[in-house]
DNA sequence: TACTGTCATGACAATCATTGTCAGTAGTGT
DNA sequence: ACACTACTGACAATGATTGTCATGACAGTA
């Protein structure tokens, strides 16, 4: 299996600029800040503004192309992630990231909620720890 | 039982500034920001300096005596709690919040940790909807 | 290809939560 | 009262993110 490309939103045009932040985003396993992600863009050749980068990244994240999640002083990070719904094992020395999978707590999410009479219900939910190489 | 104001760190001198703050804290049951903290002193009257409300906040938050969570756009927030370990359900337009305990959820969260062989875990879980009154 | 209307880009300025500075103030113990 | 610090707050600085807007690129049409 190809690992794909995040797709860009619909009614938007394929330019360079976002192809490369996607192409980027296929580089690193890791959550990269968009500050982290321009400079990559900048030393690979392919440069790209960097409110360019923020806009595209944040349309990917909207469309749910990738995920996003705050450092503990509030940066936002991105990574590409696989389609269905997960969590994230998060190594807070190396930033090594795997995801993680838990129908029993989304289940659990759910209902605490409805028993509260909450609609609409979403959760977020990561792990932190210190990976086995760190 | 009598809702107890947040303990101020120890080792730290129980100033009007800190005791403030503290109080402040009891006065409301959702999620909110420093500057919202620091506007309800100054209209209280017991008016604090914002960086020394920064300041009580975090260290409130460090020594577990606050709950701190990030708003969707990266802002923090903060809550008298109660001590022991739980999670919270949030009403995304009223802010109104609910105290929650999902025993299942932290031994997932461990053992799903342990598998990949990190340590040192913590997590983090937050569910947000919205309120019956909402 | 040339034309046209629209969307996208990026250099730059602006925002805004948060943090740093540091001279002045107020606990605490003697 | 004194001395020793920790604490405070007005203010400046930081830094991620967002806004601006003139210029450039795309897509469709003739
Ligand atoms: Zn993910
Ligand atoms: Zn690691
Ligand atoms: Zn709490
Ligand atoms: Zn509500």
């Amino acid at each position: 299996m190809t690992s794909t490309e995040p797709a860009l939103p619909e009614g938007t045009r394929p330019t360079r600029q976002r192809r490369a932040v996607a192409t980027a985003l296929q580089s690193f396993e890791d959550f990269r800040s968009a500050q982290d992600i321009h400079d990559l863009l900048r030393r690979s050749g392919d440069s790209v503004g960097l409110s360019t980068v923020y806009r595209t990244l944040q349309a990917l994240a909207d469309g749910g192309e990738v995920d996003m999640l705050r450092t503990d002083d509030g940066e936002a990070l991105y990574r590409r992630c696989s389609a269905t719904h997960h969590h994230h094992l998060v190594c807070r020395s190396c930033g090594r990231t795997v995801e993680v999978e838990g129908p029993t707590v989304e289940r659990w999410a759910d209902s605490v909620a409805g028993i509260h009479g909450f609609t609409d219900v979403s959760h977020t939910l990561e792990i932190f720890g210190t990976c086995p190489s760190c």
